[in-house]
DNA sequence: TTGAAAGCGGTACCAT
DNA sequence: ATGGTACCGCTTTCAA
């Protein structure tokens, strides 16, 4: 008897058993060709000295190591950490498990992301954009390399794969018509870098509904802001600007739960009054936008779905070795929840 | 030359240098008992055809395999999401990986997370319990095997290791001192389960300071939430009874950041006015609580720093093969911010 | 200074 | 139905 509870392997069962290594192996993973009474025999033992198979070893035989890098912009985001949640539910189920690296809006950590993920050989990549993203070569190389990526949220049709987003044309389009029903018309929106899909996608809805309502779109009624909002400066600036205008804006529109946020705190701290001044549309996936100073109207999207339907069409990439004929790009919807800060401006 | 970019290997550059794999091996790990002119050859080569040693087969080898299994509560919860984020910054940093799970409070999620964690073989542990743990046999069995644990946050003291927590009781007792400060003097306490650290912590700094101020302690002003409010019921059922009594509180403690949330929808759902019929204090991680309504003031626990310190700990654990002649209780500071849900009850 | 060989724990092919 | 053996990629004696 061992002091020591080192796991048991295949060895030690043979060796106990008086069987071969190859036997065992066969037995435990209930093989056809081994006869009952040896299975039993076998597995009996295994369960009564809790015999688990040693992952290393498989992974070294199979070069399946049953785990999934996710790359995200910040684990503390109401949005990332339900895409989270909703991949940690499914790969938990499937038996992999996630890596999880933060880009931080940072390409040069996106790339250090990348190199540790593939080093741990990871069987697939969960991949969201940071914002300063331009050139897409690093995951290109990764791709052509053979490993399987899905992208999520922050998306490139650069590299011909599956995709997972939410419904930002539409949101951005619904919070909009939203506000001009309720008599605003000069309307801005506050966003994330020029370069990602989400906000390209949310500005062609905002462009749209003011399109059909015949309101022109005034270029400086929208502000970028290159690092995501990463510090609270980018959005002050961007409001700053907005309020200096002669014709300033009545309602802005808020691309991102920390580009809304902010700009609730910032308006604050200015003794803007919401919505008698400006009113306000946030993207935002905080669980109880309703005790925010004002009661926050708010564009959700579905995080947690997005990262079930992420990680599931990955691991179906992973699993299956022939490509899909068709790749898929999944559009959530998005939600529109109407609340005080975008309350209609004149009574009726 | 290959077409297909797989991973070179030790074999490989031994063939294509006239070596022995035993030589090359060594040499690209820089022994001294390589000439340097073979060192130089070998290495040139592995960089130009990016050699990167296969993980799977030193893990095999080592039984190390850079890895740290944590189990939080939930990653959608600002207080770990940010204790996430401080070790994802020192795991990144010391080239180690974390492999996240959720209890999701409860016990049995709690098993199985700890059952995966170590059949992926992890190097170490960093735990936070459930509200639901009651025994904690299941990581004693693990803690014997050898495996090194952390525990942070939820702590036991049943297995005799390193734990990072923040001053609890320091933190509700500068809470109630100021709500007595400020005149409030039923003050009521909504916390987590009984069984939990933080829970009995909090409890004492509580008790603490009504006890200084001459205040008796009303046990039905302690309102426990099993699950740790993990629905909105439960911490609903908690204000009802509280408002319900004779001698209504005051004032409310809230002791996380989910109760804390939850009893502000409740209390702005039943219209009860902040702090004029109830002020509130609570736990919060939450990053702009001034857009609270109304702004709210908190209890704010170091979460990143707490991460940062469990998996500094940890890893020292694990990389120092002599076990620590002390173990550590690294209490790290909770900060009270003062806002107006606790305004001064009457004006002097 | 270099290399042959055993082994980490499994898997899979081919005999028996 | 069972077992011998080679191998996955790397590390580590031990000899040469």
């Amino acid at each position: 008897m061992k002091l020591t509870s080192d796991p048991i392997t295949l060895k030690d069962i043979a060796i106990a058993l008086n069987l071969s290594v190859a036997t065992v192996s066969k037995a435990v993973r209930d093989s056809h060709e081994i006869s009952d009474i040896t299975k039993k025999r076998v597995n009996d033992y295994a369960q009564k000295h809790n015999y688990r198979p040693n992952l290393m070893a498989q992974m070294l035989r199979h070069k399946n190591g049953r785990s999934i890098g996710v790359i995200i912009g910040a684990i503390p985001n109401n949005f990332f950490s339900d895409v989270l949640s909703g991949m940690e539910s499914v790969t938990h189920q499937k038996n992999y498990h996630i890596i999880i690296t933060q880009s931080l809006e940072s390409v040069e950590r996106e790339e250090k992301n990348l190199e540790h993920l593939t080093w741990r050989s990871v069987d697939g990549l969960l991949v969201s954009l940071s914002s300063e993203t331009k050139s897409i070569d690093h995951f290109k190389k990764v791709h052509a390399s053979g490993i399987p990526i899905v992208f999520y949220d922050r998306v490139t049709d650069e590299i011909k794969t599956h995709q997972v987003v939410s419904d930002n044309i539409g949101g951005t389009y619904l919070g909009t018509m939203h506000l001009i029903s309720n008599q605003y018309t000069r309307i801005a929106h506050i966003t994330s870098s020029k370069e990602l899909s989400i906000t390209s996608e949310r500005l062609e809805g905002y462009a749209k509904a003011l399109k059909e309502q015949g309101i022109p779109i005034n270029q400086d009624y929208i502000k970028y802001c290159n690092h995501g909002g990463k510090d609270l400066d980018e959005i002050e600036t961007a409001i700053d600007e907005l309020l200096r205008m002669k014709q300033r804006p009545d309602a802005i529109i808020t691309a991102s739960d920390r580009i809304t946020i902010g700009a609730l705190a910032i308006l604050k701290k200015k003794k803007i009054v919401i919505p008698g001044q400006l009113a306000i549309v946030g993207y935002s996936n905080f669980s109880a936008p309703e005790i925010f100073q004002p009661e926050l109207t708010t564009i959700r999207q579905p995080a947690y779905e997005i990262g079930r339907a992420a990680a599931e069409l990955l691991i179906k990439l992973i699993e299956n070795k022939r490509l899909p004929s068709k790749f898929e790009k999944r559009i959530l919807p998005t939600e529109l929840m109407i609340r005080d800060s975008s309350r209609a401006k004149r009574k009726k």
